[in-house]
DNA sequence: TATGAATGAGTATTCATTCAT
DNA sequence: GATGAATGAATACTCATTCAT
């Protein structure tokens, strides 16, 4: 068989291409609206194709945003904390990368349609919490810890809470941007270290 | 004509009624998968009475987000604040009572509709935007304009940055409570509090 | 009861102001494009109304047609031929009158509301035809017999054939003027008058 | 594309199926009263078939007329006119064969199609119009024109109406026999060929 | 008697999904 | 594997008709 290889490349980017075509339609039509012949259509397939990589439109949806989820992982490792380092310098560092390219790399894309859809799909809303929100603020939650222990932070405060404090601006600015004030977006780092500054006091 | 008072009273009791059931729907299963006959059923009413009152399913979510906007609009205002009360106090005092009852007032599911459905509706996202966001944050501003004339903030921060600070925790709550982790709600009035004490370092 | 009699004729003038408004939504529109509430609105009743007159809104439509039957009544009568007046010259005088106000007498408009919604309405088709169509045709065939007798006609034609032929023009104009070209009517009595002559060789 | 072929065989037929399905029911029941579902079940075939091939129930209307306007279309043309044939002759030799099928062709079907519907599809009778009506009334006009000139018609004839006179007895007969009289049917052909003679008066 | 709010049977239309080619 | 013609369940919406006032 002389493009069996060549065969598999294929198959991954044919489904590639599907995700991608539903990402857009989902993103600007919402779950909805979006119509499956059109998504083919975007894609330069035929209607037919889609369900020879996705049982249903459900599924589809589920395939994207299991795709986002996996493209989009790169959780902070409280483990990485190096000694001489804040923790607050640390939080600030480690969320620049991610958050400066929160919207670019499609994160806030996925969050956005887990907050429109995810009452319909409480199965995807359940496996963003899992892979992606609680680990996240746990991982921060134990940086807060640690910055008890250290004494950077003073012992009453509650790390639960501060941790969605710390969470808060990322998600107020994904509503700002791009729900509510869209001409007029926030610099979301700005914000972001700001707070993380107001927290730690420093 | 003798029963016209009555005749006006029964069609907004019917309006309401109608407006309530298709709250609820709209909540519980979102726009696209609520129908209408079944809000109609559980008004209580024949499908045509929907019509009779709305022209469209869309018009019908807009008049209940009309209503909610109609329901649940009281601003805090700048002018209210006193001279012998800290800017701080006065935003943790008037928030209380507007916060402690962002869910049962309404206010809560209104935002979350506007989140997950918002997209599909402009006209809506711009009506709040115009009727509660914008002037939110607008009164939010002047409060802090104030605290820094009363030098209770430092002159250095940004009063639009600074507004959406105090806004994010009341949004991550909406999302943290209302669909990503429904079963451990955060209370939000802790994490209000707390994020003004810290912004005002007090 | 000191207005019963006023009564009555309001009834009558109620009963009226109905068959008018539906009259001319059924020309303008159509039967099944026509609007019981919008007939009640025109003529300043209330939907309820017009079921206090009518039973259904087909029956509606047989009570418009006959009034128009009853109101358009007026056949030609073979019997009223005078002695000294040629079978064709009888034709056309008495022709004269009743095809130079079809229009403006409303018989057109009921020869096209039974060409248009005869098809479902068999019964209204039938009244017409006993009522109007046949009358008509026969009384034309009694008067060509008499010609024939009189020998302004050859005893070889076909009376009932030529009956039609009489009538055709009528047909062709009212086809041609109300549905296919409305912006160059054609003159009806100058067809009809010529139609004749050419018959009667006269 | 292999069964491309195929393809636009089956479904050239599948249209083709559709619209003799609807044709059949628009004569029977009219526009209004005929179901989409119906004409699909009749059809052999499934209701969103339908809309694959006609957005809307208008357009299936416009697509049968469309149909019947290019199927039927079969003009006399004046410039056939051989010069050892008399003009009354050519127009009723030519008209044979067309008078003497227009009910099986379908030519009467549409005529009367466009008279019962024609109002509610002003589009429609202005294609009838100028693709049947008034090319053919055009050529009756050219052909009066040269009997004018070879003196087998005085000159003293208006050529449009006398055209009229000649679509005349087509009409009575095509109201006749397809609206009012249906059991007792008019033979068109005699009645269309005795009217030549009498405005030919031969 | 007149009204118009309420009703729900009836219909056009959509679109996810199937399957023969 | 890929396709798109065919399908029909599902749903928004209409409007003749009823009846309490």
């Amino acid at each position: 068989m002389k493009k069996r290889g060549l065969s598999v490349e294929k198959t991954a980017e044919t489904r590639q291409k599907i995700i991608l075509a539903a990402l857009d339609s989902f993103i600007e039509l919402g779950f909805a609206n979006s119509k499956v012949a059109a998504i083919a259509s975007a894609a330069g397939l035929g209607k037919g194709t889609i369900y020879s990589y996705f049982d249903t439109k459900d599924a589809l949806f589920e395939g994207v945003i299991d795709y986002l989820i996996e493209e989009t992982l790169d959780p902070i490792q409280s483990v990485d904390l190096p000694d001489n380092q804040t923790v607050a310098d640390f939080i600030v560092e480690k969320m620049v990368a991610s958050v400066s390219n929160i919207e670019s790399s499609g994160r806030a894309h996925m969050a956005r349609l887990i907050l429109s859809e995810g009452n319909q799909f409480p199965h995807l809303t359940d496996l963003y919490r899992q892979k992606i929100y609680t680990p996240w603020n746990q991982e921060i939650q134990k940086l807060l810890q640690i910055a008890i222990d250290r004494q950077e932070l003073p012992s009453s405060i509650d790390t639960a809470a501060t941790a969605l404090l710390i969470n808060a601006p990322i998600w107020m600015v994904m509503v700002h941007n791009g729900v509510l004030v869209r001409d007029e977006p926030m610099d979301l780092m700005v914000l972001f270290v700001e707070n993380v500054r107001l927290i730690f006091k420093c």
